[in-house]
RNA sequence: GCGCCCUUAGCUCAGCUGGAUAGAGCAACGCCCUUCUAAGGCGUGGGUCGAAGGUUCGAAUCCUUCAGGGCGCACCA
C-alpha cells in the first residue's frame, strides 16, 4: 500500500480530465501540519503557470475531477492552489486491518521482478577491514535485503580487490621474509597491517623493490605458479578474517558471494583486444588508453582512462570493464548497484562510457553507481586509508558490545547472563550500524565514537526499546500476536498520526531502493518508534478502565509497530529482543 | 590548472521532483516513575539555511558569481 502513489494516480486522472498536458507533475507530498491534511497535491500551481492561468481555478478544476470519495473525507483548496487531501479514518483502519494479517504488513511484492546486482563491501584483501569498510558493507546489505523484501531476484557480488598492483609488493616482501627463514604463519600473516605496512614503505623507499613488485603483478597475473602460492596465502587469510567481520556485522554476504578481481584474470586480454579493435583504446606512451570526450575539460581535452600498463600489466580499469561485461552480458541483470567510496567517482564515470561504447554494457542495464562520503576524523580530516593509523572494524564492533554491556549492567533485570550477553550484543551492533546508515549515503561521515556508540535519542537502541515497550504489553496481555486482529477505532490524535506513519512503510521503501539510501528507512523508524513513545504515553492499553474495542484497536496498532519495528530493522539489518 | 562534492541551531545531522510558520538528536534549562520497561515522555531557549545576485506568485531547494573546505585528474585500488 502506497498512499502517495495511489494518489498520484488519481491526481493523473483529474488533471487529464481537467485538460493538463500529459506529464504535468502532480506533485504529490505528505502535509507538512495536520491543518493541511495527510496530504497534498500540488501540482496545480506548478501547470498554472505554464499555462498562465489562475491557479486556485485550476486547482477546482482538478478537484472536479478527482475522485478520491472512498480514501478521503475532505479535500480543500488553500492559499494560492494547495489541494488539501484528508484521509478516511475508515480507510486507514481498512488498510491498517488487511496489513495486520498479511505477512508482508501490506506491502505489495513489484509486479515485474527486476534482477538486481549488488556489489557491495568489496574490501581490498590483506589488509584488515578498517572502520571505513562499514560503509558499504552495511549500506549495500541494507538495500540488498530491502530489494529482497520488494520481490527483486538479488545477486550479491562482493568484489574483494585481490588482484592489484599491492599484491606485487607482498609477495616480493613475504618472498624476501622467507628467504630469510621468518617462520611464515606467525609473522607474514598474523598481522597484515603490519607486514602491509612494511612492504610498501619498502616499495616507496627502497630502490629497485617497485620495479620488482611490479614485475611480479605481471607474472602473477600470467599465472605464475610461485607467485601465485605465495598470493593465496594472503587471500585465504583475508578471507577468513573478512567472512568473520560479516557474521559479527550481521551482513548477508556469504563466502559464495565473492566474485573477486581475480575471477576476471581470464578476460582481460579479451577486453583490450576488443577495445582495440573497436578502435575505442588506443596506444598512448606505452600504454593502451582510452580517450573520453564526454569527459573533456573545457579546452577541449578528452579524460584519459588507462586500460592496460605500458609493461602489460592490467589495472582495477580492466576488470571492472570485464566485470561490466559478465554482469550485464552474461548475468543480464536489468539494474547494477555499485556502493564504493565516492572519491571512485570519476573512474566509475569512465567505466560506464567505455563499456557503453565497447557494448560491454547492454542499453537495458542500468549502472548505477552509489557513491558513499569519506570517514573523517574528529578533525575534519579524512582518515588515511593507507598506511596510516586506522580503526580495526573488529575493535569498534568489539568496543560497542562492551559499552552496551556497561549500560545493561545499571539496569536492574532478571535477565539470566546469556540473555544479557546477546542483548548487549544486539544493542552494540545495532548502535554502531544505525549511526552509519541514518546518515545521507553520500556525504561524508565524522567519525565520532561518542555518537557512533551512543544509546540515546535517535539511535537503534531507541528503536530497539519501542520494540521492547510493544511485546511487553502483549506478554501481559497474554494474547497471540500472530493471529490477534481486531477493528481499529481512531479517536485520538496520537492514534491517527501513529495509524498514518505505519502505513508509509512502502513509500519509504520505494525511496530507498530507487536511490539505495537506507538513511529514509531510518529516519521513518524513528519517527515511528517516537510517535508510538507518544502514543504509549497518552493511550493506555490494558489499564483499567479501558474499553474492551478501545483496548483491542490499541492493540492492533500496537501489534503493527511491533511487525513494523521489527520488519523495518530487519531490512536494516539490525537484530531486535523481547526484553532489554 | 581543470573537474566533482560539501557549507542548515553550540555539536552531529534530516529536509533539496521549488510550496504554506526550516525539522530531529545531542548539549543547556524546567517538569513527569505507588499506573502497560524512565535506554522513555512533556515543555523552554537556540537559525542572516556560507555570501551576493538572478529566475518565480513562492527559493534551504533551481541558475550565475564569489568565499571557505574536501576529493579526484597517465600507468594504485
Amino acid at each position: 500500500m502506497n498512499i502517495r502513489q495511489l494518489l498520484v494516480e488519481r491526481a493523473l486522472v483529474a488533471m487529464d480530465a481537467a485538460g493538463l498536458p500529459e506529464g504535468s507533475n502532480p506533485a504529490v507530498t505528505q502535509s507538512t501540519r495536520p491543518q493541511f491534511g495527510d496530504y497534498q497535491i500540488n501540482g496545480a500551481m506548478g501547470a498554472a503557470k505554464k499555462l498562465k492561468i489562475n491557479p486556485r481555478e485550476l486547482a477546482q478544476k482538478i478537484i472536479d475531477n478527482l475522485s478520491v470519495d472512498d480514501i478521503a473525507e475532505k479535500t480543500e483548496i488553500a492559499g494560492p492552489g494547495f489541494i488539501n487531501i484528508h484521509l478516511k479514518p475508515e480507510f486507514l483502519s481498512e488498510k491498517l486491518v488487511a496489513a495486520n494479517s498479511d505477512e508482508k504488513l501490506g506491502v505489495a511484492e513489484h509486479k515485474v521482478e527486476q534482477k538486481v546486482l549488488v556489489d557491495y563491501s568489496s574490501p581490498n584483501l590483506a589488509k584488515e577491514m578498517h572502520v571505513g569498510h562499514i560503509r558499504s558493507a552495511v549500506i549495500g546489505d541494507a538495500v540488498v535485503r530491502a530489494l529482497e523484501f520488494r520481490g527483486d531476484k538479488v545477486v550479491r557480488q562482493n568484489h574483494m580487490g585481490d588482484w592489484g598492483t599491492q599484491f606485487g609488493m607482498l609477495i616480493a616482501h613475504l618472498e624476501d621474509q622467507l628467504n630469510k627463514g621468518v617462520d611464515l604463519e606467525k609473522v607474514a600473516l598474523a598481522d597484515l597491517e603490519t607486514f602491509y605496512r612494511d612492504s610498501k614503505t619498502r616499495f616507496d623507499d627502497e630502490d629497485g623493490f617497485a620495479d620488482r613488485a611490479r614485475d611480479y603483478v605481471v607474472k602473477l597475473q600470467a599465472g605464475d605458479a610461485h607467485c601465485n602460492k605465495l598470493w593465496k596465502l594472503f587471500i585465504d587469510t583475508s578471507v577468513k578474517h573478512s567472512v568473520e567481520v560479516y557474521k559479527k556485522l550481521n551482513v548477508t554476504l556469504k563466502p559464495e558471494h565473492i566474485m573477486a578481481e581475480s575471477a576476471y584474470n581470464g578476460e582481460l586480454n579479451n577486453i583490450i583486444t576488443l577495445l582495440k579493435d573497436k578502435n575505442i583504446a588506443q596506444e598512448s606512451q606505452g600504454a593502451q588508453v582510452v580517450f573520453l570526450d564526454e569527459l573533456a575539460n573545457k579546452d577541449g581535452e578528452p579524460s584519459v582512462f588507462i586500460v592496460q600498463k605500458s609493461g602489460g600489466g592490467f589495472l582495477y580499469a580492466t576488470t571492472d570493464l570485464a566485470a561490466c561485461d559478465y554482469r550485464s552480458n552474461k548475468l543480464k541483470v536489468d539494474r547494477i548497484l555499485i556502493f564504493v567510496d565516492a572519491r571512485q567517482s570519476l573512474h566509475f564515470n569512465q567505466v560506464e562510457l567505455t563499456a557503453r561504447k565497447a557494448g560491454l554494457l547492454r542499453e537495458e542495464t542500468s549502472y548505477e553507481f552509489c557513491p558513499f562520503g569519506t570517514i573523517m576524523g574528529d578533525d575534519g580530516k579524512p582518515f588515511k586509508t593507507r598506511s596510516g593509523d586506522t580503526i580495526k572494524l573488529a575493535d569498534l564492533l568489539d568496543e560497542a558490545i562492551s559499552r552496551a554491556t556497561d549500560k545493561l549492567a545499571e539496569r536492574e533485570s532478571d535477565m539470566s547472563d546469556k540473555e544479557r550477553n546477546e542483548v548487549a550484543r544486539k544493542v552494540g551492533i545495532g548502535a554502531v550500524k544505525y549511526a552509519d546508515l541514518s546518515k545521507n549515503r553520500t556525504s561524508d561521515y565524522i567519525f565520532n565514537w561518542d555518537n557512533i556508540l551512543s544509546f540515546e535519542g535517535a539511535t537503534a537502541p531507541y528503536l530497539q526499546y519501542a520494540y521492547t515497550r510493544v511485546r511487553s504489553i502483549f506478554r501481559k496481555a497474554g494474547v497471540d500476536t500472530a493471529t490477534f486482529n481486531a477493528d481499529i477505532i481512531i479517536n485520538e490524535p496520537q492514534e491517527k498520526t501513529l495509524a498514518l506513519k505505519l502505513l508509509q512503510l512502502e513509500e519509504v521503501l520505494d525511496q530507498m531502493i530507487n536511490d539505495a539510501t537506507p538513511h529514509v528507512l531510518c529516519t521513518y523508524l524513528y519517527e515511528l518508534s517516537s510517535l508510538y513513545m507518544t502514543f504509549y504515553e497518552a493511550c493506555p492499553v490494558l489499564k483499567e478502565g479501558v474499553e474492551t474495542e478501545i483496548k483491542e484497536s490499541r492493540l492492533v496498532l500496537c501489534n503493527l509497530v511491533a511487525k513494523t519495528l521489527a520488519k523495518g530493522l530487519d531490512l536494516l539489518g539490525i537484530e531486535v529482543m523481547e526484553q532489554m
